[in-house]
DNA sequence: TTAATCTCTATAATGTCTATAAAGTAGATA
DNA sequence: TATCTACTTTATAGACATTATAGAGATTAA
């Protein structure tokens, strides 16, 4: 039931970027160093949440990265959903891909799958950027 | 947040297992054709689940593989964590597995998480395999 | 215009995890 | 003893995670 390094290190990210929200790009290296994740893999990440459209970049000198919605309009299931694919902790429970079973007419674990599933989707759709940001 | 292949096999067998408890051994073979579950892939996983205190097994001709306890005192929560490990969705905000972080103090995402981690772990140490086998 | 600063692209090395299979060993039963 | 079945060990193919290399393209400032 993890989320994946990867998954995680958007989430630092992200909340990196919220803070700066409004703000001139940030530089890659500047997130990485602030959340000591390496580079190269952040770029990738980065590349990823730009394709998802939540980013927007500039290039070359005081080029960086910036987000394109408010924070409050982003949560964090967005974000894990992303990196990491659904929540759900089987294929057959996903509401936004699920995955036919042949066995899903009579399974007994599926009903219970999927108080799961909707009780991780709730909290996580239900945390902002801004949410996050305002903490501690 | 996914449970893996190996997961969700350990779930099926033990479901099955639990439908055939105070009866006869039951041959790895049959658990894997009833539930269509790799033989080899199966063995391991039984053996595992025998290592965790759950099952015990028998040897040779007309031997198989046995609960230990009743279905109603084994949880969901107790066979995903033998076999995937902690429900917690990062090492952090797991209560049986924690795992220390530089930045838990002011980590912003802490909280969250460990809301998710208990709401998987109180539905899934809420189901028994009793339960389970009601269903339907 | 040049140098410096960035992102973008593509690729691949490395390591670990997942899912599966094969072959042989040890113990139980008839 | 023959047969059945769990146990042990080892292997492998593919996926995923992580880090690294190297250069191309865009932008800014000197």
């Amino acid at each position: 039931m993890k989320v994946s390094k990867k998954g995680e290190y958007a989430l630092r990210a992200m909340i990196v970027l919220s803070l700066n929200y409004n703000k001139e790009p940030l530089q890659i290296k500047k997130v990485s160093k602030k959340e000591a994740i390496p580079v190269k893999f952040l770029e990738q990440i980065l590349l990823d949440l730009k394709k998802a459209g939540l980013l927007e970049s500039k290039r070359g000198a005081k080029g960086g990265y910036r987000l394109i919605k408010h924070p409050k309009d982003i949560t964090l299931a967005k974000v894990i959903r992303t990196i990491d694919g659904p929540l759900a902790p089987v294929g057959c429970v996903s509401q936004l891909a699920h995955v036919k079973c042949p066995r899903e007419k009579h399974c007994k674990l599926k009903s219970t799958m999927l108080d799961v599933r909707n009780s991780i989707s709730e909290i996580l759709e239900g945390v902002t950027f801004e949410d996050i940001c305002r903490k501690k």
